[in-house]
DNA sequence: TGCAGTTTTTAGAATTATTCTAAACTCCTT
DNA sequence: AAGGAGTTTAGAATAATTCTAAAAACTGCA
């Protein structure tokens, strides 16, 4: 019987190949930095940071790598909030951003109670990809 | 008589002193880029290629740095849309975006019709600054 | 108008975030 | 176990932006 939490399983090899990753080590390390626990936001530069206090460090190019990888396999969801920082977010459900100045806090909320009215519709020979609701707080 | 167009005049140098920024060449020159005609969307990039092409060319450092005071001094707002690179809009009121992928075109669209509910309150300790709504679409 | 004093501009170096390169390595299939 | 495709890596390369410090320009005042 697989050990199995909120419906997402612990098993990361699994995963990346359902995804169609190859599980490497590296992967799977990562894989469990992001997924194992709560929903996270992360930068390359943070995670890399992290991993390489684990006993299985990985070279912030494959951070990097890494992070496209699952975001192009829609296990994470890339947040553009600040200029020039990107953030990875583990919850690629439907939700939108509170972005906390001047630190770069940044935190989910979601978007079952949210109501937009009125959008105007896309223009002529494009679709709808995603909105995007950024609610900027100060301190 | 002032020379005046739809409330906004074009004595530049009169509407940076109000902003609190000494009129400059440069910066005039960058203000009529900017303010002449209709609402725009730039990068530094892109202004500095359009003001290295006239008669008062200006470096790509004071572009930036112009940028910025004009931003500070709200004069432009600052929309980030897209890793690693800042967009500068001349619209400084009420509205939110269209970002054509992969293009990287931008559009304005006004808020007067859309509605957002059932926003969560912000975080304690934080007041709200501002809601960006980005609509994404693809060609 | 001429001058001092402060603010700006500038070219180029520095910084930061990210991607690229090509050689070494690992995973998977056989 | 071996071969080949796919990955990882350190370090170089790129891209966007900021910094530096010296030169130039704006401003107020004589």
């Amino acid at each position: 019987m697989a050990l199995t939490m909120s419906g997402t399983s612990l098993d990361f090899p699994s995963r990346l190949r359902a995804a169609g990753l190859r599980p490497t080590r590296q992967r799977v390390a990562l894989a469990r930095l992001l997924f194992a626990g709560n929903h996270r936001h992360v930068t390359a530069e943070g995670l890399h940071a992290e991993v390489k206090a684990s006993r299985m460090p990985v070279s912030l190019a494959t951070v990097y790598n890494t992070l496209n990888q699952f975001r192009d396999a829609g296990l994470l969801c890339e947040v553009v909030v600040a200029p020039g920082r990107s953030y990875f977010d583990t919850n690629t459900g439907h939700h939108h951003h509170f972005f906390v100045e001047p630190d770069g806090e940044l935190h989910d909320f979601p978007s079952d109670k949210v109501t937009i009215a009125g959008l105007p519709v896309p223009p002529k020979g494009t679709r709808l990809a995603r909105v995007d609701v950024i609610v900027r707080v100060r301190r």
